[in-house]
DNA sequence: TATCAAAGTGACAACTTTGTCACTATATGA
DNA sequence: TCATATAGTGACAAAGTTGTCACTTTGATA
């Protein structure tokens, strides 16, 4: 009983992913995402009020689906084979924590809708935040990992390495692997 | 013969900075830098012709300090020294790769200074490149650092560490030396 | 094949940002 | 104290962005 819609929420979601990244929180507008996706502005505001909103629902579809992987990690007993799964996850998905800080640049909304979605996200960075608090302590139970370096600086290496940007153009599972090389062992030859 | 100004050149540059780091590219108005600088927007356009103006001069400032501080290096004459010299600066100047990031988001212009600051950018950046590949070969001559990581990865990974997020308040100076300890060891105990 | 619910459009007003310029302010020294 | 060079201002037009809405399109079904 309705017309065919032009668009898929998942290519919405996967211009505005796109679009953020690129641009940034500043530079996101609905022109550029209609552009994109061959509609008019207009159209967009019939599913969104405005981009805050599409911005936010967006985010909270992306960190859910991270966060089902990222719980998987229970499957693992070892802090290795969790150390490779959680490598692997998020070399997939890249962009999560950009997505993080982005999302920390939203200003508060009088539109109650991105209030809520806003107040979302924070629970679900903080659910992220304790199973990965989880991984690290494994480590440290199991003596992989040395006891003095603070989580939080652990698990800041983990994600800004993956960002690394690879303008070489190393094949990608090299790059990968020397990645978590590095991270597990530095830079410097083991004596 | 003149009417004292109401603001310095270095002033300007911090407020621009401060900015391009807060806002983004896209965010950076002149009316922000006006209102840090309790200025009248018209005032700015007696120096610079637009933001891109303005931007890539400030970057050219910026960058130009930091390769004469990089090239200082070359006092260091062991590996283990000028690792140490070379994280001591980045970390005095986390913003420098966040700059670069953002210098390549300036849109192609027509302001003919625009272009000429522009390619003197990617000239610096690659001065800087040169530099670091010359430390890193260091490390290798003198049997530092593994030869079978790309410099390029290595490059990545200091420049990437420096700037985690030091969300939990850890005192600047432990926090500067765990970086330091785990881009040499990583994060497993040596076995 | 007529109906109608959902999808899509583009023109409009309100608002913001950008760049310009005639004008005002002030420090210096003739 | 007045001439003048440089600094700063705020009002304006042009351009871009945001949000709305009456209208058109389309496809399923009665």
């Amino acid at each position: 009983m309705a017309r065919e819609r032009k668009f898929t929420l998942e290519e919405l979601y996967q211009a505005t992913k796109d679009t953020l990244v690129h641009v940034g929180y500043n530079g996101f507008t609905f022109s550029i995402i209609a552009e994109k996706l061959e509609l008019s502005r207009g159209t967009i505001y019939k599913y969104f009020v405005n981009k805050d909103e599409l911005i936010t629902e967006y985010m909270l579809y992306d960190m859910n689906r991270f966060l089902e992987d990222l719980k998987l990690i229970h499957q693992y007993k070892s802090f290795d084979e969790q150390f490779d799964y959680l490598l692997g996850i998020i070399f997939r998905d890249r962009t999560i924590q950009q997505l993080i800080r982005i999302a920390s640049q939203i200003p508060e909304s009088k539109e109650n809708q991105v209030k809520v979605n806003l107040e979302k996200l924070r629970r679900l960075h903080l659910d992220m935040y304790a199973q990965l608090e989880d991984f690290i302590q494994l480590g440290k139970v199991e003596g992989k990992i040395r006891e003095n370096l603070h989580s939080g600086l652990i698990l800041g290496f983990i994600f800004q390495s993956i960002v690394i940007p690879n303008h070489f153009q190393v094949p990608e599972s090299d790059w990968f692997s020397s990645i978590k090389d590095i991270i597990r062992f530095g830079i410097y030859r083991q004596s």
